[in-house]
RNA sequence: CGGGGCGUGGCGCAGCUGGUAGCGCGCGUGCUUUGGGAGCAUGAGGUCGCACGUUCGAAUCGUGUCGCCCCGACCA
C-alpha cells in the first residue's frame, strides 16, 4: 500500500504525528486564516461530549449559564492594570462598521465614514464586559453569591499556533462569579478546581492530573492567585489544561462592583474566574493515543462500540447486518453510542483501521463464521486484545469494557507521569536533566520562592514552575530545603517542567 | 518578528539543462472481490499561488509579492 497512509510516528517526530493524528482522524482541518482551526464533526462530537459532562457539573455546583457580548469596548480593556498588559498584544480590533467599493474598481475596503469612535475588541476573555454588567447587576448582599459560566469562543492572536492546543479562535468556557467575602471566593475557585475540572479530568478524560496553585510569573494578568491543573504528554511536556483564578478585588474596584452587606457599608465584591477549552481536545490527544492514531476514553468517545459486519455476497450480508443491527440496538438500550459500518466497497481491513485512527474504544467483527461458532471476536482499541465472546454475552462485555478501558488508560497514563517524575537537589543534575529539545517530565525541586530566581531558570532550560502543587507528590516534598539555583532556603518542593 | 521549508487536479508528490503537464492515492462507471488499508478495466478532473519581466515560446529563467507549514521568541 502506498505510504501517505497512516501517520507519522510519535518516536520519528511528536509532532508531526499529532497533526497527522488531528488531520487523519478527521478532529479538526485548517482554515483559510492562519491561526484558525475547523472543527470536523468527529472532533466537534468530542468537544459536545466534553462540555455536557463540564456543563452537568457547573449546574451541579450551582451555576448558570448566560451569555455576554464578543465585542469589549477597548476602554473597558484599559480599566485593570494588569489585564490590559497581559492581553493588549494579542488582540483582534475592530475600526469599521461597514465596507464599500475599493475606488480603484478593485474589492472592498473598509469605509472610512464608518469609522468607530471607539473600537471593540474581540474578546480574548469576558472579565471586563462580564464586570461592566456585574456593576449593574449587584446593589445588595442579597444578591451574592452571582455564579455565571457562558460557553464562549474568544480571540487571542497568538503568535504561532498549534491545532487545539494553541488556535487564534478558541471555543470554551468561562465562569465569573461575584462574593461578598475573601473567603467564599476561595472556596469558590477551589469548589471548581476540585470538584470540575479535576474530576473531569481524571474521570472523564482519563488524563491524571497535578493540582497546584501557580507562582507569581504565571499567575493570570489581574488575578490574586490562580489555581490549576496540569497534563503530562507522551513527549514529557506538561500542558496547562484549566485554570481557577482569585481575583480578589481588583476587577470590583476596576469597575466599581459594591454592595451594601448586612452591616449597612458600601463593599467591594469578591471575585472568581475559571476555564477550560477546545485545548482538552489536544491534552486528550496528547494523554492516550499512538501510532494508529486517537485512543479516546469511553465516556468521551463519540462511537464507542463499532460493529463492522463481513460478508462477501448478498445472502451473507443480510445474514450478518442483521445480527449486526440486532446487537446495536441492544447496545442502545446500555446507552452505548453504537456504529455499525455497513460500508460495502471498503475492505474488513480498511475498516478496522479506519476507526482505530478515530479512536473507538471497541471493535466487534460479525462475519458468517463467528455467527456460525456462536461467539464474536472483540477488539480493543487502548491494548489490541481480541478475543471471542459468545454471542449473548457481547452486549454485557461491552457494558464492562467500557469500565475497564475507562481505567486502563487513566491508569496506563498516571504510570507514565510516576515514571516521569523525579526529585533533582543539584543545578548540574537538574540543568542536565532540561538539556536537549524534548522534555523532560515532571521535575520536583526547591526553588527560593523569588520570581527572579523562577525567570533565570527558565532563561537557562526553557523550564518553568507548572504549579506548586496543593497536596504533595509525596511527603516528603514538604521538607523544607535549599533553592536548586540560588541556595536559599525553600519551605517546600516546586514542581519544573517543559510547557507546552 | 528571526531561522527553515513549501505553494503544480480533492490529497501526497514528480517535472524546473525553457517547447503550453505526469504519477500514486482518492473520485465516477462496470465486472470480480470483502476475516488487517482489494484487483482489473474504463472515465472525469489542473494549466502549475499571484504580478511583472526575459523569450518566438515560461510550471521551468529573473525580480517582486502573497500565503501556508515547521523550529524559536510570546502565550491557555
Amino acid at each position: 500500500m502506498s505510504s501517505n497512509l497512516g501517520i507519522t510516528s510519535r518516536e520519528a517526530n511528536y509532532s508531526e504525528w499529532y497533526n497527522d493524528l488531528v488531520l487523519k482522524a478527521d478532529l479538526a482541518d485548517y482554515s483559510a486564516v492562519r491561526g484558525c482551526m475547523v472543527i470536523k464533526p468527529h472532533g466537534y462530537a468530542l468537544w459536545e461530549l466534553m462540555q455536557r459532562a463540564l456543563d452537568d457539573m457547573f449546574k451541579a455546583t450551582g451555576h448558570v449559564n448566560a451569555y455576554f457580548p464578543l465585542f469589549i469596548p477597548r476602554s473597558f480593556l484599559e480599566r485593570e492594570a494588569e489585564h490590559v498588559e497581559g492581553f493588549a498584544k494579542e488582540c483582534a480590533v475592530v475600526t469599521h462598521h461597514r465596507l464599500k467599493a475599493n475606488p480603484n474598481g478593485t474589492g472592498l475596503i473598509p469605509d472610512p465614514e464608518a469609522k468607530l469612535e471607539e473600537e471593540l475588541i474581540v474578546r480574548p476573555t469576558s472579565e471586563t464586559v462580564i464586570w461592566n454588567t456585574y456593576t449593574k447587576w449587584i446593589q445588595s448582599y442579597r444578591d451574592l453569591p452571582l455564579l455565571i459560566n457562558q460557553w464562549a469562543n474568544v480571540v487571542r492572536w497568538e503568535m504561532r499556533t498549534r491545532l487545539f492546543l494553541r488556535t487564534a479562535e478558541f471555543l470554551w468556557q468561562e465562569g465569573h462569579t461575584a462574593h461578598a467575602t475573601y473567603e467564599e471566593a476561595e472556596e469558590e475557585a477551589l469548589t471548581i478546581l476540585n470538584e470540575c475540572y479535576t474530576k473531569f479530568a481524571e474521570e472523564w478524560m482519563a488524563v491524571p492530573v497535578l493540582k497546584g496553585i501557580k507562582s507569581k510569573n504565571e499567575t493570570f494578568p489581574g488575578a490574586d492567585h490562580t489555581y490549576c491543573i496540569e497534563a503530562l504528554t507522551q513527549d514529557k511536556r506538561v500542558i496547562q489544561a484549566g485554570t481557577s483564578h482569585h481575583l480578589g478585588q481588583n476587577f470590583a474596584k476596576a469597575f466599581g462592583t459594591q454592595f451594601v452587606d448586612k452591616d449597612n457599608t458600601l463593599k467591594y465584591v469578591y471575585a472568581t474566574s475559571w476555564g477550560v477549552s477546545t485545548r482538552l481536545i489536544g491534552t486528550l490527544i496528547m494523554a492516550h493515543s499512538d501510532d494508529k492514531g486517537l485512543v479516546c476514553p469511553p465516556k468521551l468517545a463519540p462511537v464507542q462500540v463499532v460493529i463492522v459486519p463481513m460478508g462477501r455476497d448478498d445472502e451473507t450480508r443480510l445474514r450478518t447486518f442483521a445480527a449486526s443491527d440486532d446487537l446495536a440496538a441492544q447496545l442502545k438500550l446500555k446507552g452505548i453510542r453504537v456504529k455499525v459500518d455497513k460500508r460495502e466497497k471498503e475492505s474488513p481491513g480498511f475498516k478496522y483501521n479506519y476507526w482505530e485512527l478515530r479512536g473507538v474504544p471497541v471493535r466487534i467483527e460479525v462475519g458468517p463464521r463467528d455467527l456460525d461458532s456462536g461467539a464474536l471476536p472483540v477488539s480493543r482499541r487502548d491494548s489490541g486484545e481480541k478475543a471471542p465472546v459468545a454471542l449473548d454475552e457481547v452486549v454485557e462485555r461491552c457494558v464492562d469494557l467500557m469500565v475497564e478501558i475507562q481505567q486502563a488508560i487513566y491508569d496506563k497514563a498516571l504510570a507514565f507521569r510516576e515514571a516521569c517524575t523525579r526529585r533533582v537537589d543539584t543545578w548540574e543534575e537538574f540543568e542536565s536533566a532540561f538539556a536537549g529539545e524534548g522534555g523532560a517530565g515532571l521535575i520536583v525541586a526547591h526553588w527560593d520562592g523569588t520570581p527572579e530566581t523562577e525567570q533565570i531558570i527558565a532563561d537557562r532550560t526553557k523550564a518553568t514552575i507548572r504549579c506548586i502543587p496543593l497536596t504533595p507528590l509525596d511527603p516528603s516534598d514538604e521538607v523544607p530545603g535549599v533553592c536548586i539555583l540560588t541556595g536559599k532556603p525553600s519551605s517546600r518542593r516546586v514542581v519544573f517542567a517543559k510547557a507546552y
